[in-house]
DNA sequence: TACAATTTTTTTGCATACAAAATTTAAGCA
DNA sequence: TGCTTAAATTTTGTATGCAAAAAAATTGTA
C-alpha cells in the first residue's frame, strides 16, 4: 500500500466556494472595501471574485443571516449602514457578551491561557508603545478573542463574533487620541490582574467600563464623520 | 382606469421565494418535523417545498449561518444535533439575554406594553388552569418576545431570537411536571411585578431563576430522551 | 430647457444543465 | 459466506440560461 496523499491545499481555504467567497466578502465589508449602505452588484462581484453567480449569492445569503449585508427583494444586497442607534444597541449588547465572556473566563481560564494572555499583552504594550496601530489593533482583537475562549462556551464564542463583526467596520477606521489610547491599555492591565485574581465581578466590571469608552470613542468618530459627510455633501 | 388588483397572495409570505423556504425549513426544523442528525436531501425538499434547488440552497445556507443546521462540504446539510453540554452552552448565553432584555425592559417598558403583558400573562394563567399546553406555550413564547422588545433594542431582539431557535426544538416536546409548571407561572407573576416597579435588578434576578429552572426541565427531558433511545437501540 | 412617457439595457431571481464527489450496488474472489 | 474492489447511481457544487423586475437611456412634448 502507498502512503496516503496528502493533498497540498491548505486546509484552511474551505472546500466549498461559496464558503470561500463568504469569507472574502466579509473581509471586504469588515475592512470598508465595500463601503456601508453600497451596492453588491452580483456580476461585478463575479468578476472580482471570478466565481459565478451561484455560490456567489449563497455567500450573499450567509451574510444576511449575520447581518452584515441587507436584503432588498428585486434589488439585491446592500451593505448594511448602522445609524447611531444601531451603533449604540449594538454596543449595549457587545458590552453584555463581553462582561459575560470576561465573568465565565475569570472562572474557568487555565494557567496556560492566562500565559498568553499575558504574553499577548506586552506585546500589545509594545505596539502601543511604537505607535503602531495595525499590530495594536490585531493583539487586542487577539486578546479578546482568548478572554472568550477562556470563557469555554462556543455558543458565546460565535454570539461574540456575529455581533463583533458588524462593528469592526466602524473600529477599523477609527483613530482614537493619546488619552483614550493610555486608558484602553490601562483597562487591559486590570483585565489581567481580574483574571490573575480570578476575580469574576472585577473582570466584569472592567470589561463594562472597557466597552463603555470604546463605545464612546466610536461614536464621537461617527459623528465626526457624519458631520464631515454633510459638509463634503454641501461643498 | 380600473381598480388596483389586490394579489390574494398574503403579503406576509416575503416576495423572494428562498425566504419563503428558509422561513419554511426553520419551522420544520423548530417543530422538529426534521429530526436534529437528519441529512437535509435536497432533492426531496425540492418536492416537498416544490421549488428548485437554487432557493433551496440559499435558504439553507441561511438556516446554516443561523446555527440551525451545519454544512458538511460535499456531504450537504444536517439539522444540528446538540449535545448536552451544548445545551448548557446556549442556556448559558439565553439566560445572560434574557437577564439583559428583563433588565433593559423594566427601564423601558411603557405603561402600555405592560398592560398587553399583563392582559398576555391573564391569558397564560387561563391556559395553565385548562392544562392546555400547545396554548400555554405559544403564550408563554409571546411574553417573552413582548419583554424582549420593551428593551427597545433590535440587535438584543435578532440575537435573542437566533439563539433561542435552536433550543426551540428542545422545548417543543418538553412537557414539564405540574411542579416545575407553578413554579413557572410563579416566576412570570414576579416578573411582572419587577415590571410593574420598574425594578431592573429584581427583574434580572427572576428572569435568571426562570432560565435556570427551564434549563433544568430541558436537561432532564434531554437525559431522559437519551436513555429512552439508548434503551431502544438495545432492544 | 424641463419633464413625462416609452423603449432599451441591466440586474435580479429562479430553473436547469453538467461535472465532481460521495454513496450505493453489484461483481469478483478467497 | 465474508470481504475487497469496481461499476452504477445518487447527490452535491457550480455554471449557465431565461423570465420578470428594476434602472437607465431615449424620445416626444410643452
Amino acid at each position: 500500500m502507498t502512503a496516503d496523499i496528502i493533498p497540498l491545499v491548505p486546509s484552511k481555504s474551505h472546500a466549498t466556494l461559496h464558503a470561500q467567497v463568504a469569507h472574502q466578502l466579509r473581509q471586504m465589508l469588515v475592512e470598508n472595501r465595500i463601503a456601508p449602505g453600497a451596492k453588491l452588484n452580483e456580476r461585478e462581484l463575479c468578476g472580482v471574485l471570478n466565481v459565478s453567480r451561484t455560490p456567489l449569492r449563497e455567500a450573499i445569503k450567509m451574510l444576511a443571516a449575520e447581518g452584515l449585508v441587507d436584503l432588498l427583494p428585486n434589488r439585491g444586497a446592500i451593505a448594511v449602514e448602522l445609524t447611531e442607534q444601531d451603533v449604540l444597541n449594538t454596543f449595549e449588547v457587545m458590552a453584555m457578551l463581553e462582561a459575560q465572556s470576561g465573568e465565565l473566563a475569570a472562572q474557568r481560564i487555565t494557567n496556560a491561557e492566562l500565559l498568553e494572555i499575558k504574553a499577548l499583552h506586552f506585546e500589545m504594550l509594545a505596539a502601543h508603545t511604537r505607535a503602531d496601530l495595525p499590530t495594536y489593533y490585531r493583539l487586542n482583537a487577539t486578546i479578546h478573542s482568548a478572554v472568550n475562549a477562556a470563557a469555554k462556551n462556543a455558543v458565546l464564542t460565535s454570539t461574540y463574533n456575529q455581533v463583533n463583526a458588524r462593528l469592526q467596520a466602524l473600529r477599523f477606521r477609527s483613530n482614537q487620541d493619546e488619552d483614550k489610547w493610555k486608558a484602553a491599555v490601562k483597562e487591559h492591565e486590570q483585565m489581567i490582574y481580574a483574571l490573575e485574581a480570578r476575580d469574576p465581578i472585577a473582570m466584569r466590571k472592567v470589561l463594562l467600563t472597557h466597552l463603555h469608552n470604546k463605545r464612546d470613542v466610536v461614536v464621537a468618530q461617527l459623528r465626526a464623520g457624519t458631520h464631515a459627510a454633510t459638509m463634503n455633501a454641501q461643498a
